[in-house]
DNA sequence: GTCGCCGAAATTGTTGACAATTTTGGTAAC
DNA sequence: GTTACCAAAATTGTCAACAATTTCGGCGAC
């Protein structure tokens, strides 16, 4: 629902405000671990519960699984993925390589204008993780880091840094939920800003990739005895 | 037709052999121009021409539209997208960054195994390439470089710049009927193996990036003056 | 007691008709 | 001659019923 008006801006994602909105509550349902891994997603089900019709069921299952939240086959139904950990380690590679050269070709300093945008949005994320509004918290968290990322200058990277950044959305809300996790996050969030007022590159690029690594470390720290049933199924 | 059985391996892409059968064929006529920039693609001409329910072309259109090889709006069909030349920078600028990271993560030297599966690929590309059997040529030169980023160790990342090739499939397949391009292209495969045999990253690594160039070049020099109507239609 | 087979239930895939939207062509007013 | 408007054609979006496939439970054979 929230971001329904967000997804209107951008023209690659051709769908209408209903579809957005079941993509967007079936990705908060995942994200916040109120659909469990490997727990089916039944399309009659889903029809019934956001009174739509199925087929827009499908095309919101076609894009959950195009973001890889779900996996879907042939005849038997869609699922709510779970990641192995060498899945995991991969797509933080590729977020580490797309958002250190997205961190270099931000024009620095920002412009005054940008970081006060940016300083509004990231009180927003204080204050909503301070008062226990995850929801809330993890959007403005999005924002943040999306304002940033569009700078780049490259509209294709500034994309694809969202599609992998929506791919490992469970992962990266881990760090929300807990104090300690959120803490640092909005500690680095505060540098962050000063280094891209002050025109510090070299802080600014090491941050844009370290600031992933504490939700990837906790989230493997509990997950880490798993078993990964989700190779050849 | 032809990479219907390679797609069968893919789990992402859930999907029958209809299905990628007519991408495939649309992919293969827009790349080689059968299908021009802002031709319209109407869903019962297409449906009519592969035979299938028209359910099976939109899903073809919308995986098409994922790809970047065409537009569609809301009511208003799906046209073959032309790309305007700053989109073209921001592409190639993310197959470097993409390109660059995989050559250093491929282990080397590869094993004389690989290798000789490699020249077996790129003789075939030669050959096709001087025969003039530019469709067979294109596969091979996809098989070729397919089998290179696969060896990164990072299957999201090779899949990723399968996705980017395809993207920039139309731009990138200009080299191959281009004599003195294909000539070049050639010399850059043989080096690439050696580089890959020897062990010689440097090298390596500055080929894989490299090689994209000469199609990018030519393929801007003849579509320099294009006034770009794509932007917010 | 276990294994294999068969049938019913559940679920997804497909089809064709219908509704909503956009585009096109023509006509009348200025 | 040009512009505004309206109706018809073309095209896409939506829906509900039907077909095909998979899954699950029970039954019988060994």
């Amino acid at each position: 629902m929230a971001s329904a008006e967000t997804e209107d801006r951008q023209a690659n994602t051709r769908s209408d405000a209903r579809l957005a909105a079941v993509v967007s509550a079936l990705q908060h349902d995942i994200v916040f671990g109120r659909l469990k891994p490997r727990e089916r997603l039944v399309e009659e089900e889903l029809s019934e519960r956001f009174a739509v019709g199925r087929h827009v069921i499908r095309a919101a299952l076609d894009e959950l699984d195009r973001n890889g939240l779900v996996r879907r086959r042939q005849n038997r139904g869609a699922v709510v993925s779970d990641y192995s950990p060498e899945e995991v380690d991969e797509l933080y590679d590729i977020r580490a390589i797309l958002q250190r050269e997205a961190a270099r070709r931000v024009p620095l300093p920002a412009s005054p204008d940008f970081i006060a945008t940016l300083i509004a949005v990231n009180d927003d994320y204080v204050r909503c993780g301070k008062a226990g509004d995850l929801d809330k918290a993890a959007i403005a968290n999005d924002q943040f880091h999306q304002l940033i990322f569009n700078e780049c200058r490259n509209r294709h990277l500034a994309e694809l840094i969202q599609q992998y950044w929506i791919k490992t959305a469970a992962i990266h809300c881990y760090a929300i939920a807990n104090p300690s996790l959120a803490d640092q996050s909005r500690e680095e969030h505060a540098l962050m800003i000063q280094a891209m007022r002050i025109g510090d590159r070299e802080s600014f690029e090491t941050l844009s990739v370290d600031h992933m690594q504490p939700a990837l470390a906790a989230f493997k720290a509990a997950h880490g005895g798993w078993i990964s049933r989700n190779t050849t199924g």
